[in-house]
Parts: C-alpha cells; sequence; structure tokens
DNA sequence: TCGAATGTTGCGAA
DNA sequence: TTTCGCAACATTCG
C-alpha cells in the first residue's frame, strides 16, 4: 500500500506532468471525497490558481498553489493518473481535477478511504507529522533519543506518524527484521548500538525502495498501471512460513497492535541485548 | 456462501 | 500518556 517510497514515486512520477498548470475547476465524483470539507467548497478554494510544486511529506502528497495548499492522501488504494482531456475514463475515479492544457488529474480510489483537502496554512499538517525519515536532519542519535522517551512496543511506535512519518506495515517489517528488533519489545528497552541499526534499516529499506519505485503488493500503481519492483526485495513480509532469508527458521506472522506482522523468532529476539 | 482479512487514519473510550 | 476497538470501504481469500 502507499507507504513513503510509493508516495515519493507517484510525486516524482505526475509531478512534472502537472507543475506549472492551472486549476481550471475541480469535480468531485464522491461525496466525501474532500471530508470534511464540501466539495463546492474545495473547488471554490482552488479553482483558478496555479500549482506550483508537487512534492511529498510523510504520506501526504502536497500541492503547493498561489495561495494554500491541496494536500492529498492516498490511504490504502488511493491512486493519481494523468490523463489528457477526451481520453477515456477509468473506473473507481473519485475526484478529478481541470487542468490547463486540456489536461487532468484524476483521483482513483476502490475502497474510497483517500481524502482530498486544502490548506491556507500549512503547519496544521505538518505539526502532526515527526520527522522526515530520510532526511538528513534525522539522526541515528534521535532515533535512540525519541525510542528512549516512550514505553510503547516498537512496531506501533513506528507506525504512529506523529513519531516518525512515513512508515507503514511494510517498511516497519522489513526495517525491523533488517535490525533483528522484535516488533513487540519495548522502545525504551531497545539499545542504543540497536537504534542506530534501527535507523540504518530504516533508511536503506526506504531509499532501496524508492530506487525501484515501490512495493507493488496488492494494488499500488503509478503512471500507466506500472508496478513498483521493490516486492523482490522484501525480506519478512508477506513470507510467512517461508524460511528465514538470515537463518532459515521458518517466518511468523502475529497480530500485534491490530496488525499482520511478520518477523523471525530466531533472528528477531524479543529479551536479551546479546543478539547482534 | 459467507465471514475474515486486508491496511491507514482518526475517533472515542478505557 | 498509552492502548484498544471501531469505523470508514471494497475486494479477495479460505
Amino acid at each position: 500500500m502507499p507507504e513513503l517510497p510509493e508516495v515519493e514515486t507517484v510525486v516524482r512520477h505526475i509531478g512534472p506532468l502537472v507543475s506549472g498548470r492551472s486549476i481550471e475547476g475541480f469535480t468531485a465524483h464522491w461525496h466525501k471525497v474532500t471530508a470534511p470539507e464540501t466539495a463546492e467548497r474545495f473547488a471554490a478554494q482552488v479553482t483558478g490558481q496555479r500549482i506550483e510544486t508537487f512534492v511529498r511529506r510523510g504520506k501526504f502528497i502536497l500541492l503547493q498553489l498561489e495561495h494554500g495548499w491541496v494536500h492529498i492522501h492516498l490511504r490504502m488504494t488511493g491512486q493519481l493518473l494523468v490523463a489528457d482531456n477526451g481520453q477515456k475514463s477509468n473506473a473507481h475515479i473519485r475526484a478529478s481535477f481541470d487542468l490547463s492544457g486540456m489536461r487532468s488529474l484524476l483521483f482513483k480510489d476502490t475502497r474510497k478511504f483517500g481524502r482530498i483537502g486544502y490548506l491556507n496554512d500549512l503547519a496544521i499538517l505538518m505539526d502532526k507529522l515527526g520527522p522526515e525519515p530520510l532526511e538528513s536532519s534525522f539522526t541515528p542519535h534521535q532515533l535512540a533519543n525519541m525510542l528512549h522517551g516512550s514505553r510503547r512496543q516498537v512496531k506501533p511506535l513506528l507506525l504512529d506518524q506523529s513519531f516518525i512519518a512515513g512508515l507503514g506495515n511494510i517498511y516497519v517489517d522489513e526495517a525491523l527484521f533488517r535490525a533483528r528488533i522484535h516488533p513487540a519489545t519495548a522502545a525504551r528497552a531497545i539499545s542504543t548500538v540497536k537504534a542506530h541499526r534501527l535507523h540504518r534499516a530504516i533508511q536503506e529499506v526506504l531509499t532501496e525502495s524508492i530506487r525501484l519505485k515501490g512495493t507493488t503488493f496488492r494494488s499500488f500503481r503509478f503512471g500507466a498501471d506500472q508496478s513498483g519492483e521493490f516486492r523482490q526485495s522484501l525480506q519478512i513480509f508477506g513470507r510467512m512460513g517461508e524460511p528465514c532469508p538470515n537463518c532459515g527458521t521458518k517466518i511468523s506472522k502475529i497480530r500485534i497492535a491490530q496488525r499482520g506482522t511478520h518477523f523471525c523468532g530466531r533472528c528477531q529476539r524479543k529479551i536479551g541485548a546479546h543478539n547482534s
């Protein structure tokens, strides 16, 4: 599903196609796509404005306008498509922006969880998000301090967008496996050495996935129905029962914080700091 | 046939 | 502060 690498892939693909164009109109094809705002009010706020930049923050796609910002969240099944006017329409289109130059930006979302909104001031959104894991300002030392300040289990903590922005179920499982940390470990019990290892694992797994244009596990697509290629590089996610690539032990799948969680019971021991 | 599982966020409640 | 369960949805799986 769209996590940081998938959203980054979408932004890199779509940005050049729409930046500099003007929004000439907006149509909601499903009444809640702009919730809690009404589609009419959203349309009034963005119509006539030029798209200055097209960027990502966490899992949000942000369109900087002349005045204010459009934010788009793909949630689970959202996709952005650019179509030339007159092109045949797709199923599950929930909203469309009419752009200058006879071109449209379409929001496709089978499960209807995705949302589009407008903000005058981006701070309202930014304040709810933790650090960007790939920014150089995000340091191993900082992550260690953050972990040591929490009593929560490490997996739900990493999924919390106010703790760190952009990670979802797939990359949390992958990063914890690569760092050899059990997903149910109390965050404050993670040694500084392991915290630094986790920092490296997070950056490596995200960077590598962006390079391969994300993970297509079920539905993620970008552009003209293209898939990401990182799925082949997944070491633990979706591999329950398969041998651990590190030690050969069967990969386990359990439920932590209501989320399917994959790990190796041998490589990722919950207690004890002796397994490196 | 049908209930369970899927996965992200936000909400209220414990 | 943190955890828990649910709701928002459609589709696929067993």
